[in-house]
DNA sequence: GCCATGGTTCGCCTCACGACGAAGCATGGA
DNA sequence: TCCATGCTTCGTCGTGAGGCGAACCATGGC
């Protein structure tokens, strides 16, 4: 009889060091705030090469603090529940400085949830909000792959500058509907969301926040958003 | 730019790397209910040399998870906060099994805080209470160097079956307080703490729980304790 | 069917971490 | 003063984890 207590411990080291590597906990902070991102994409931010990140997303997945959704060449990785992000948050107010920084991270988190850029695309609430009522206003209509923009979908496009050709000529799904991570609910993914999110920062329905992914609608944008 | 959240990301790793070693988690593991181990006993727990045990302790301390305190030629090793605790039992909800265990476990901290060893000698809120009693009856009484017995005391000590002449005679500290972490008053400690917990535990006043350093108070320790 | 793109697998290298025994300090008791 | 005990420091060794590039699958668009 050597040590005590001998379940939770392994339990502890196999979370503990999936959390311990740099590359990893970038990839899990990344995540924190219920995204989900591809592995590309993790890559990027983590730094490190597809290979490299690849072989940590299998550990991540294996220790079950991610889990994936395949979606065409792309994979999703997203923290498997709350309890993952509960226990980054206690680790990092470990050490040092106490409960400050808790509070700007509550309030960032609240912020990102509110809006915020998936990838290239538009959401969080704001995202399904429009994704809503451009369905809601038989703009989008449902198709068998995603959405087709409707007779009235063709004209507040164009009033808004997006150049529906040149979506439709871009090496990319049309308009697919992406589940939002936040709100359980899709978003409008895909070319045309992706061009619309681009036109709407350009005529400031949006500011960029802080942390860059973080969007806050401006007045103009709430006005804009119920007349659609 | 390439890693968001820097700072986050570095507390998060080294606080996981600090727990992500088995060692290292069976010795805070063990100091999870709040008390003061020694060094020497906190490498026996984790079951490596005393050399192991002291480099571990170093850079846990170092990462401030654990402080230390110098008493005589031990130095008592304690968590730094609950942040801490929090944090391995956070870690200790992810993967397989999700909540059953935590239920066993504020069970166990709750019996563990009732009544238990320190070491060699009893702790925990019966501990603490033990010690009020015999200052309070003058049992005891305060030294220069711990505690010394009193009239009364000598009387009780030898009902109870302690051979005072033998405890004396021990290469160690007579009768001193022993800082108890769960109450944050003291306990008996030293030779004389140790073999009077030795009689008790003969004489039924508590029995070993699972856990091995968890005691129970019987009907018969309560009311013996009383009588006091 | 062909190419571009996104991810994973494979093989190799490096280096940091953990383990121990022996030796070195401190403390406390006789 | 001397010894026993508790803990740390030092030096050495072995293993394992992380990083990359190249090659290999899968998917989607033309």
């Amino acid at each position: 009889m050597v040590v005590e207590h001998v379940a939770s411990d392994a339990d502890i080291t196999q979370a503990a060091a999936l959390m311990a590597d740099p590359t990893r906990a970038a990839m899990l902070t990344s995540l924190l705030d219920g995204r989900a991102l591809a592995a590309g994409e993790l890559a990027r931010l983590a730094g490190v090469s597809a290979a490299t990140a690849s072989a940590h997303l299998a550990r991540l997945l294996d220790g079950c603090l991610v889990t994936v959704v395949r979606q065409g060449r792309h994979r999703y990785y997203r923290l498997t529940g709350h309890e993952v992000a509960h226990a980054l948050e206690s680790l990092a107010r470990i050490s040092p400085r106490p409960a400050v920084r808790s509070l700007k991270g509550a309030r960032q988190a609240r912020l990102l949830r509110e809006a915020r850029t998936c990838y290239d695309h538009l959401a969080g609430q704001a995202g399904v909000e429009l994704l809503d009522r451009l369905v809601g206003g038989k703009c989008l209509v449902e198709a068998a792959d995603g959405y087709e923009v409707g007779e009235k979908g063709e004209r507040i496009l164009a009033e808004l500058g997006v150049d529906l050709a040149a979506v439709r000529g871009a090496r990319r799904r049309f308009a697919i509907p992406c589940l939002d991570w936040t709100e359980r609910r899709p978003h409008l993914g895909g070319a045309l969301g992706a061009a619309l999110t681009e036109r709407l920062m350009e005529r400031g329905w949006f500011e960029r926040g802080t942390t860059r992914r973080a969007l806050t609608l401006t007045e103009h944008g709430r006005s804009g958003m119920t007349a659609l």
